[in-house]
This record gives structure tokens, sequence and C-alpha cells, in this order.
RNA sequence: GGCCCGUUGGUCAAGCGGCUAAGACACCGCCCUUUCACGGCGGAAACAUGAGUUCGAUUCUCGUACGGGUCACCA
């Protein structure tokens, strides 16, 4: 029973960010590089932070990254049930076995104390802990509260000398005093587990041998060892991974309406494309390559290669990732998934849209580029005049009436309206004119696009609108010219 | 504030006592080219700081600065 078995344990609190994602990925890893299990476990143990829905999206956009759990609340497993809500019964067994070892006790301080007590203490500028009241009452004060049915939590017993050593796989031994260790909740007066107690008992009791996390538990961990310790259980290896960060100063969190996971996806983005960018936060490979599918990320992946500083996400570089991606794309995919973006602005139905797409997919880094750079085929925007007069073309206003005027002759006589025909008659009055390609063709694509930069060149632009678009586009176009 | 952690170009980052300190994105220039993009070539750009240890520190130790985390019956 050596094998690697790794959970991701996500609360239900609503969406799914870009560094949760990150986690159950490099989770996920961690466990199948090594031909482990991969398990999902739901911590519900808030019962005030519980948003509906939540789980769903946990499910869906680990499904459509293909994060896909061994074991999990919806196909069961060995060591389940796999929501923590409803392991209930399981906590306070365990709770109860560490009083009697010693290690916790029953604590009857109502809130009021407590804040109180809190109050006091910050006020007097020492840090906030919980005093130890209950912590030596005796077994029969102990009965007789229990029998009256005073509330009670029970709460770690921390020793109150020496120190404790946590390790990390990453961070490696990290060292406190207990005595600034708080003597922490360990099961809630409604029942429930902390999150700090569910997580050893399940984890311990799933078989979970390497837990990564985000950094901001980290401070928590060491507390762990000595629950470990206590209940005499093997201590998995622990990876605490540091936080994607907005920018220097804050996390990247939906709070700051910085993008989710699916809020990217909405945006444009290839979901391999973000899994192999966020897999590169703060993870670097062995060699220089950085284009991994999922499947080549299994036997990639290291812990050795994660970085112990937060790292800022770059939209831009997600970008690139992602136009990398859609490059790699066969045409027919891309077609099919630019389509719906190349019909926001291209509603007419006379115009090939797999021509279109074929001269996308080069100029494409996100899909939602696509509308702005063919809405021009529907409809000759207003343009300005200025855009004849191109330096290094050799163009400007006079040169380019002439070329139109040439150019809309030779156009008006082709019958076979096709991007070979158009390419060879212009560039046979390029010939015949001695002139430069551009003296021509800048010029007509001006004429027929009314922009400055577009996907394709005159004669693919002629071809996909046709040729009475073309002809009375150069037609207004060259009247724009005469009249001013 | 106490405790914990971190700090290599603008960003992601390689480096694990001796290097002209990789690479990628972004930026700039050139080439290709009927625009843009793609592609190719080239350029600018970094070890937070001070003291040690050492023949030699980006690398090891300590201090300082800056940044982050944590101090809940939240996870």
């Amino acid at each position: 029973m050596n094998e690697v078995r790794t959970r991701f344990a996500p609360s239900p609190t609503g969406y799914m960010h870009i560094g949760n994602l990150r986690t159950a990925l490099y989770t996920y890893l961690i466990a199948k590089k090594q031909g482990g299990k991969f398990l999902l476990r739901i911590e519900d143990t808030d019962q005030e932070r519980y948003v509906e829905g939540a789980v769903d999206i946990i499910y869906r956009t680990l499904k459509t990254v293909g994060l896909n759990w061994d074991e999990g609340p919806d196909i069961g497993g060995p060591v389940g049930p796999y929501i923590q809500s409803e392991r209930m019964g399981i906590f306070k067994q365990y709770a109860v076995e560490l009083v009697e070892k010693g290690a916790a006790y029953y604590c009857f301080c109502d809130k009021e104390r407590l804040t109180e007590l809190k109050a006091v203490q910050e006020a007097s500028g020492v840090s906030p802990m919980y005093d130890r009241h209950c912590r030596n009452l005796s077994k029969e004060e102990v009965e007789a509260k229990l029998a009256e049915g005073v509330p009670y939590v029970i709460r770690q017993k921390i020793p109150l000398e020496g120190t404790t050593t946590f390790h990390d796989e990453l961070f490696g031994d990290i060292t406190v005093e207990n005595s600034t260790l708080d003597d922490q909740i360990l099961l809630k007066a409604d029942g429930m587990p902390t999150y700090n107690f569910a997580n050893v008992v399940d984890d311990h009791l799933m078989g979970i041998t390497h837990v990564v996390r985000g950094n901001e538990y980290l401070a928590s961990a060491p507390k762990y060892n000595l629950l470990y310790e206590a209940f005499g259980w093997d201590i998995p290896k622990y990876i605490h991974v540091s936080p994607i960060m907005k920018d220097k100063h804050s996390k990247l969190s939906k709070r700051n309406g910085d993008a989710s996971f699916e809020d990217l996806v909405a945006k444009g983005y290839l979901s391999e494309a973000i899994v192999n960018y966020i897999a590169l936060l703060g993870w670097a490979p062995k060699g220089e390559r950085e284009i991994f599918s999922l499947e080549e990320l299994k036997s990639e992946f290291d812990i050795e290669g994660l970085s112990k500083s937060p790292s800022i996400f770059d939209p831009l570089k997600l970008k690139a990732i992602n136009g990398e991606y859609i490059r790699a794309l066969t045409p027919e995919k891309f077609c099919e998934l630019a389509r719906p973006y190349i019909m926001q602005t291209v509603k007419r139905t006379d115009c090939d849209l797999d021509k279109i797409a074929v001269l996308l997919q080069n100029r494409t880094e996100v899909f939602t580029d696509i509308p702005e750079q063919v809405d021009f085929i529907d409809e000759m925007p207003d343009y300005d005049l200025a855009l004849y007069e191109n330096k290094k073309m050799k163009t400007n206003r006079e040169t380019a009436l002439d070329a139109l005027e040439r150019s809309l002759l030779v156009l008006e006589g082709i019958t076979d309206w096709h991007f070979d025909v158009i390419h060879d008659e212009l560039f046979k009055l390029i010939a015949d004119m001695g002139v430069k390609n551009g003296y021509i063709l800048w010029p007509v694509r001006v004429a027929i696009s009314g922009k400055q930069f577009t996907p394709g060149g005159a004669f693919e632009i002629a071809e996909i609108i046709g040729k009475e678009d073309t002809l009375s586009r150069m037609k207004r176009s060259i009247e724009m010219l005469k009249t001013r």
C-alpha cells in the first residue's frame, strides 16, 4: 500500500478561481505522476458560507480541464463519504479520543467571555489567545457540565513549553515555539469539526500521502504535527504552494473582480491553454519547453520545480500561450470554434466562413479578438483618406486614385471570381505598369476594407466579399478620392 | 504588533560556491511580405541591501529594508 493518494478539498463557497484550479492541478499531477489516486473531497463544514451550486461548478471545471478524480462524492470510493458534513459523527469520536489521551480538553467558555477576553488582550497589546480557562477542569467538573447540557467545544491541548517542528517538502523545516500556539478549537459547539481538525482526521482516514494546499495554511501547520503525534498517525507529506497574485500586493480573487476559470473560457481562452499557463505560474519545467498537454505534464511535473515566492498572473503571457494553442489547432477545429465569433459581426450569408477562418487562425490570440477583425466584411466602415498615404508603398491620394481606376477596369472584366484569377489579373496590371506591388495592392485593400489592418490582403478580401461588393466599394472609394 | 515565509530583467522564471547569469512573454530593430499577423534574426533589460564564512559568493550564515501570510466556534 505505498500508493500515492492526493486530494483536492475545496469548500463550496462559490466560483472556482485560478489559484484553486492550480492547486487542484498540482495535486492531480503529483498523484498521476506516480500512477496514484486523486480524490475529491468537499469541505462544507461551514454551513454559513455554503453557496448553492458551488459544488457543480467544482465538478464542471475539474471535468472540463480533465482533472478526473478516482474517488469522490459523486462516484464514491472505499473511504467515503467524501462530503465532510456527512462525516460528522466521525470527528466527535476522534476529538473525544484526543481528550482521553490528554491532548485535548472540553471547554465551556461562552462566546461573550471569549470576545471580552480578546478585547482585553488587544487593548493591552497582547496578541489574542485563549487563556486556557477550561484547560485544567477536573474530570468531575467536566462530567457535571456535560450532564447539565452546557454547550461545549473541544480544544487542542498545546504543550506549554518547547518547540514543534513541521516539515514541508518545499519550505523545509519550520520550527515554532509552542508558547506561540493557541489552544485551537477542534470540535465546534455545533458538533462540526474545524477545518484544521477535519483535515487531519480525514486525510488520515482517507489514506492521503501528499497534501497540497495554499501557503496561507503554513502558519497553522505545526499544530498538525502535535495532532498526528497524539493520534500516533503517520504524517503525510505537505506541500504548501505560494499564491497567485493580481499584482505585487494583492492576491488574485473574485472579490477584486479577477477572472475565474469560467470567465476566462467565456473570454475566448482554450481550457488547455489556461491549464498550461497556470501550471507554469509558480512552477518551472526542467528543459526550455513550455507548451505541455495535461498528459505531458503528468510525467514532466516535479515538486522540485515549484517556486517559494508568490507569482503575478500575467494576462499577456496567457494570451500568447493561448495563441500558440490556437495556431496548433487543425484548420477544421479552428473553424468550428471561430464560427460563432465570426458570425457576431458577419451576418451576411453569401460569403464563405471557412475562408475567413483560414485568414484568422494565425491572427487570433483570443477568440474574442475575432469579431472586430472581420467587421468590415458586412459593411464598409467610414475611413480616413489618409489611409492611402503610405511611404513604404509609395502611395498617396493621387496615386491611389490612379491605381484604383485602373484596377477597377481590370476587376470588372473578371468573370471567374476567384483568388487565383484576381491575383493573376492584378499582377498582370502591375507588370504592365511597371510599379511596385504595393502601388496597386495597398490602395485596393484599403478601398474595399476601409481599414488599416485586415486579416488577409486585397485578393483574399475581394474573393470573400464577392465581385459585386468589391466593385461597388471600389467605385465609392474612387468617388471619395475625386471629390476631396 | 508577535510568529512564520519570501526577495534573480517589466512579468513568469533557470541557477543549487567558480557561468560572458539560461529561456519565455512583453518591448525595440531588421528580414520575409500587398497591410496586419505568422515565421526568422538581433537588441536593450536582473541577482533588494550591509556584514560575515570562503581562495572565490546570485548560491551558505546573520542583520537591515521591502513584500506576503497568520494570529476566528472561516476555510
